[in-house]
DNA sequence: TATCTCGGAATGAACATTCATTCCCCAACG
DNA sequence: CGTTGGGGAATGAATGTTCATTCCGAGATA
């Protein structure tokens, strides 16, 4: 019963530094980060029971006892990652998000943010996509995931209430753009090279026609 | 060396009818069809590699080993059920497809067709969706996957031509309208209810007004 | 030296697949 | 009409493999 190490708290941030005086946190994060990385890519690219934990591992250019340093368990694994991109994705989207302009600006806002996050970090979009709603993800992050959701509805609602978007199931508005966001990244992905600008904006165009009253 | 049964050749088949007089397929290809079913529901809920044979077995009604009688592997198992949802799907959507018909008209019969498919099958929808470019499709399963979008490029080329759709790149449009749908798909799988009708036009004017030219 | 992180072989559980056996159907026979 | 034997379908315990997780010795740090 002795108190193995504590996968939660990585090893550094529960010791006092143990890098380089300048309060440089890479020595620490770097292996986490890896193996994040590295999940992060298998885990899209064969899905999560097709993943193999020494696969991580190899990838992340680590030991595989070394990932249960920084996570408990596979799944705990998966969730941090979940987490970590969610939140990530949702900061960066929904800061200062302008509650008061025209719906028209806020869709051009939403829909270009998304889409340079997803052109920056193409696999992460695909990962959330990917795991939303699998039973491997746990109660936090659900009720993640719930969060998001209600803000977006949020949003949807009061544009419906000023007739600026179509009357309908709140749900079926945003599962038509957010399912044809990702047909998007699909469509590029599989050819493996980034849409430009123009198609963003050409996608973004017909989006909104669909959604406007 | 002895010849194994060929499992690609279901048992019944290969003999002499082994059931009730009348020409009655039914005792053979109940058990074909009743793993067929019990593997796309939970190929659906936990994907490919989340699920285990036996548990198919289970839900199937059959022993284990009886899977072998059907199917050569567990990956010839998931490729015959995409093969023969694709081709069924391909079948009832494309039917007598009205080529010289203005594309509106041509949209809105494909559209239908694919709820119409979609709100009998919707396991089978997903499933597809799925398992669409998955590591452990064959050779045949890809095939025929390119020659169902190739007939699609085929039609929106076309109605790009007479400025009917927007232009740009096909993909594009075509990832989007699929995604989109398979959007619309989610948020009534994920309700656990299917759309009404008036819900399934809305976001055919929705995804047409997206298209137009 | 004392402490702590790492790597990767070792471990036990779970899995896909096999195969010796059972079961079922029916035709032949008494 | 009841019994019996053959042949093939079905079964599920057994098999070898793969995997998540653990463990321990080796280095690094101080």
């Amino acid at each position: 019963m002795s108190p193995p190490p504590n996968p939660s708290q990585p090893p550094a941030r529960a010791s006092q530094p143990n890098l380089a005086k300048r309060g440089d946190k890479r020595v620490v994060t770097d292996k986490r980060e890896a193996i994040l990385d590295a999940a992060l890519e298998l885990f899209v690219e064969r899905g999560f029971f097709g993943t193999a934990v020494p696969e991580i591992a190899d990838r992340a250019g680590v030991g595989a006892g070394t990932i249960y340093r920084y996570f408990e368990s596979k799944e705990a694994l998966v969730n941090a990652i979940y987490r970590e991109q969610k939140t990530h994705w949702g900061k960066l989207v929904l800061a200062d998000f302008p509650v008061a302009a025209p719906t028209r600006e806020q869709f051009r806002l939403l829909w270009m943010r998304m889409a340079q996050w997803a052109t920056e970090n193409p696999k992460a979009f695909i990962f959330m996509e990917l795991h939303h709603h699998q039973r491997y993800l746990d109660d936090q992050s659900r009720a993640l995931e719930e969060r998001m959701l209600g803000l977006f509805t949020a949003v949807v609602v009061s544009a419906q209430a000023r007739r600026e978007l179509k009357a309908g199931p709140p749900q079926l508005l945003m599962g038509i753009v957010m399912g044809a966001f990702v047909g998007v990244i699909r469509s590029c992905v599989e050819i493996d090279q980034s849409l430009d600008s123009a198609d963003w904006k050409l996608a973004e165009q017909m989006l909104w026609e669909a959604l406007r009253a």
